[in-house]
DNA sequence: TCATTTACCTACAGTCTGTCCGTAACTTAC
DNA sequence: GTAAGTTACGGACAGACTGTAGGTAAATGA
């Protein structure tokens, strides 16, 4: 307890920082905004942000698994708030939820398109598989169990159904007619969810 | 016919230069490679360089054309040279060509990663749309009226197909047993194809 | 209270991008 | 063939940005 203080200092403004990178980040992409730019936002200096960070790159990195996170809990909230527990229900559920977590800018750009490329793909997926992807993979297993799902390589299958719903959020927020574009990648992901069932 | 040698010149420049960033993007990423690599890479200088580009992303934009026009034309290729012309057939092969060209790190790091992060979303998918995803488009409206496949909306499916080869791609390469890996995306595959089948 | 660690600030050096202006090569008009 | 005009390219410069080094203030432990 005798740490408190500076442990609380600490904790604010790296926090700060973390909240005003994702705040950047999220409207002029991880190139486009500077470290100066970041620390005045945070009300900071840059000697606060390395030497809480390594670099800008490490930032990033925290602003993306916060992101994740928050988006993470969004999903499994919605994913197991409904009636129907069946296999398929859920990953609808799930989706859908995702498709609108990606209505948000910081979603698109920090999440989607900067991550792998500023990370790297392997670096990107490491971050974010404790969060989405083992949700999906828990509910993958789960469902092979419980026979409602094909007995296929669970964390490849889960990676694949990711894929889909990722590639389709871009789709539809990068459609001209967002409702009808939503409308059709539900469908072919309905149809995906379809295909694995046993049998 | 007369103006034939200040052609040349220009395109002979202008290649070199896509050339030449073409190895240095495909090992040390876009942002790991300055303007002055590239430059003496293709023996030229930077004033060139910016007479043929607007800056620096414009001549990524051109880079990643080129890959994407080797890398489709050799996936065509494969695709079209087996015996069997069913579609899902034809889908394999061609999914197996796509995956032995993610072997190369130009194909990984240009268009997969840094493509999508440098250019945005909208104009990577742009300018890789008359190629691949013409190229996927076009099988699928001809699976659908030839009844193999199930008459689902053509452009989301074709998005669909390419983000589980290309999330498989990344799957492969990034796996430490890659024999094993590929082999569980294939299968994924070939399931997702049969999902789509009519009826 | 005093030494030590932690948190933070400021100034600086190095690098990189894009632009400006000049020059050379080439093309066209006469 | 030559003068005028256009296109291709070179080199220097300004501006911006990143990471680091060295110093100060706050907090902690003895």
């Amino acid at each position: 307890m005798t740490r408190r203080k500076q442990a609380d200092r600490s904790a604010a403004t790296r926090s700060g920082l973390v909240a005003a990178g994702r705040r950047l980040f999220a409207e002029h992409g991880f190139a486009g905004v500077g470290t100066e730019a970041i620390v005045a936002e945070a009300a900071v200096s840059r000697g606060a942000l390395y030497h809480h960070f390594a670099d800008k790159t490490e930032l990033f990195a925290g602003v993306l698994e916060a992101v994740e996170a928050d988006v993470a809990e969004e999903i499994a909230a919605q994913a197991l708030a409904g009636d129907d527990p069946a296999f398929a229900a859920v990953m609808m559920r799930a989706v859908e939820a995702w498709l609108d977590a990606c209505e948000a800018p910081e979603v698109q750009r920090i999440l989607l398109t900067d991550g792998p490329s500023v990370l790297g793909w392997a670096r990107w997926r490491e971050i974010c598989q404790p969060y989405v992807l083992s949700l999906i993979e828990t509910a993958v297993v789960q469902g092979i169990a419980s026979g409602e799902v094909a007995d296929l390589p669970a964390r490849p299958l889960a990676h694949a159904l990711i894929a889909v719903a990722d590639e389709a959020a871009m789709y539809v927020v990068s459609a001209d007619d967002r409702e009808a574009a939503r409308k059709d990648m539900t469908v072919i992901f309905e149809r995906t969810l379809r295909a694995l069932a046993a049998g």
